[in-house]
This record gives structure tokens, sequence and C-alpha cells, in this order.
DNA sequence: GTCGATAATGACAATGATTGTCAAAAGCGC
DNA sequence: GCGCTTTTGACAATCATTGTCATTATCGAC
């Protein structure tokens, strides 16, 4: 074939930073910034770049290794997901995260996208509350 | 009363520039950034800051009279919404945008929400796909 | 209508996350 | 091992958003 030319086949080359990244998400619960993940990454004593952390953070989420949620807050989290499609229930006091599956909001998104003739479907989901903790503590 | 402390009834003052604002948003279709706004006041000669648009639309979405989206193009997007809840499905190609009610997700959400224990319960969705017209072009 | 207290405004600077750049270094196929 | 190609990483640039604070307009009472 044309070297010049990777196409779509081009699998990612396996770094050291590339498996640190994937290692600190596997290893963390809940959702890091990518701040936060360089950081934790420099506890470690791994030499990453904070470009490459958004990088590789990036390439992870395309190849929809991890989930991205863009919280009121400003900064992208990132998170180490089951595979699957989901959706999240976030307390908006200490940040506790619950993974939720919800079949019924799907079919229900591509059937009113469908309506319209929307094709190539996706959707983003959040559910913001209080949890018992924190809605015990005020 | 105690003018010292205006407490919660304080309602807002009628500015000259938030009914501008208002004016606009009622006005125009679709989503629009707060950079936008502020280009179509100037447009109408009306002399309105940029830090007063932000501010305008922050103090219309926590009234609830405007609706926020926060795209992964990574600007806020603001628009004047029917007053109910409702969810929006976005062309990822051209932005047209068609508001769509969904009372089976609201109770859902609420249902999951409540399952785990969760109060204050909110939520944003937003569904993407590409609408017809573009869907024919490419 | 006028006055005074108070909140809103607006120009500007500051913030801070994210992205672009490009030379240097590493990985993969042969 | 070699060479090409991708990736890395330090730094600068970008850009939306927020903070600051003196000035101004609004509201409510008189």
């Amino acid at each position: 074939m044309n070297p010049t030319v990777p196409s779509e086949t081009g699998a990612p080359r396996n770094t050291k930073q590339r498996s640190a990244v994937s290692a600190v998400l596997a290893e963390t619960e809940g959702f890091h910034s990518a701040q936060d993940l360089h950081a934790m990454l420099r506890d470690r004593g791994e030499r990453v770049g904070l470009t490459t952390v958004y990088r590789t953070l990036q390439g992870l989420a395309d190849a929809g290794e991890i989930d991205v949620m863009r919280p009121p807050g400003g900064e992208h989290l990132y998170r180490r997901c089951s595979q699957g499609h989901h959706h999240h229930l976030v307390c908006r006091s200490c940040g506790r995260t619950v993974e939720v599956a919800g079949p019924a909001v799907e079919s229900w998104a591509d059937k009113v996208a469908g309506q319209h003739g929307f094709v190539d479907v996706s959707h983003t989901m959040e559910i913001f509350g209080t949890c018992p903790e924190c809605a015990a503590k005020s």
C-alpha cells in the first residue's frame, strides 16, 4: 500500500505514555480531569507531558475506551467505564457517580430522531442530583 | 422592610440591557453563543457590554427562561425555549435544532435517581444526528 | 417629581483549560 | 540493525468566560 496514507487501519502505537494513562484510568475510581490525571502520573514517577495526556485521552475517547463528561464546572472529565453505552447519575455536591443503564432512553432517542429523519444518531444524557449522604448533611 | 437584606424576594431590576437580550432571544431561532448575541445587539445599535450579556444570560438561565447547551465545540449556547422541560435534537452538520418532548425520559430519570436515593434531581439530554438535508448532500 | 441607597453595567484585565507548533526521540516493519 | 513515520513534550497561543471596580441607572419612599 501507500505508506503515506495510513488510512483508517493504522493502529496506534504502543507507547509507555499511552499505557501509563490507561493504567491510571484503570486503577482509579470516578471521573478525573486531564490535569488530575497528569498530576497522578507525576506522583507515580511517570514522565508524561500534559499535552500528551490530553491527546491520549482524546484518542481513548475516540476509540470508545473511556467516557467523557462535561460538567457545568467547565473541565472535561474522563473515566474508564464499562464498555457498553450507559449514562451517569452524578451527585452535584460530592461528585459521587453511579452508572445507570437505560435501554428505554436509547430506543426513545433513536425513535424520536428517526421521526424527524435524522440519521447517524448519538446522544448524551447526564442526571444530576444530591446523593443521600450529602442530602442528610445539609 | 429592611432594605439591606434583599433576601430571596429581590426581583431583578428591569434594565434596557436585560430587555434587549431578551428581545434578541425572542426574535431569533436556534441556539446562539453569548458572543453571537453580543454581535447581534451591536448590529441593532444596542450598546451592551459583553460582560453584561454573559451575566444576563446566566441570570435568565437561572430563572429558567432560557436554555443552555454545551456542545462539544466548547462554547455555551443559549436559546429561548418553550417554558416546559424538553430536550433538543441537533443536526451536527448544519446546527438545525428541533425541540422534542419526552415525558418517558423525565420519569425514567426521576425513577432511576430515586432508586439510588438521590434527591433534587435534574438532568440534561441532547441528541445529535445528521438531518435529512445534510444527509442527502454528503 | 425628587432623592438616596443599592444593584447593574461595562471596559479591561486576568484566568485557565485546551489546542497548535515543531524539533527531538522512540516505535514498528523490514 | 535501519529508516521511515508517528508520537512525544515543552512552550506559546488561543479563546471563552469570569473578576474587578468606578460609574451609572433603577427602584421605592417621601
